[in-house]
DNA sequence: CACGTAACTTTGTAATTAAAAGTTCTATTT
DNA sequence: AAATAGAACTTTTAATTACAAAGTTACGTG
């Protein structure tokens, strides 16, 4: 059956996804929603972090199964790319759902 | 003279506010926004955390002069509210621009 | 004057965030 | 072959943040 109540904003807050509290998680997600891969280093330099710090970040989304990882080898060089799993595109896009209706009342 | 290019995603990231990344002070920015004012108990049952959670998240928004405080008596009981202050909706609003432009893309 | 309630503050601890430096692997240059 | 370089990490170190639990202060009531 379908919801009939609008959820209050304190309930929406509740849906809120701590993995995409962080800007950066926030901007890595953002990327991978709208090409089918990026690279580590363009992720790296889109983002103007620390290798230490992206690659962080990075183990969160994948800990949580949100980001899939690709390692090739491109023009004989080693590349790391990420894509965004279902898992993730589900979650991000109920965060998102639920940020929206948080700032709605706006 | 008025902006003519679309800020891309990565700038928008950057003018996200860290004061509102942690849902706790969304809760309570969410809450000052449609209200004139809300008590200090409402605020924490409304967001169901403890006193010495909410009243650190209080001092942070309070420290960057994002809601201001009136303190009084009510039925001759000690009752402290919260408002948002002009600088507080300001800088509300304009993180809220920066998601929901991070978010159009989806 | 003991007790309750509002509103904090303090304490202690764990988690998060981030920069910097170090590491590994492979490829290229000398 | 040795040195150099780039990609992608990991480790180290440090600062900040988050949060629960317990303690504190001020005022009011019974």
């Amino acid at each position: 059956m379908k919801e009939i109540l609008t959820p209050t904003v304190t309930e929406h807050l509740k849906l809120l996804d701590r993995a995409f509290e962080n800007s950066t998680r926030l901007g890595i997600m953002s990327a991978l929603m709208v090409a089918d891969s990026v690279s580590y280093t363009e992720l790296k330099n889109l983002l103007k972090v620390s290798d230490g710090n992206i690659a962080g970040h990075i183990k969160i989304l994948e800990r949580e199964e949100y980001i899939s990882v690709i390692k090739q080898f491109i023009d004989r060089k080693p590349n790391t790319s990420y894509s965004v799993t279902e898992k993730g595109r589900t979650a991000f896009l109920r965060h998102l759902d639920a940020l929206e209706a948080i700032l709605k009342q706006r």
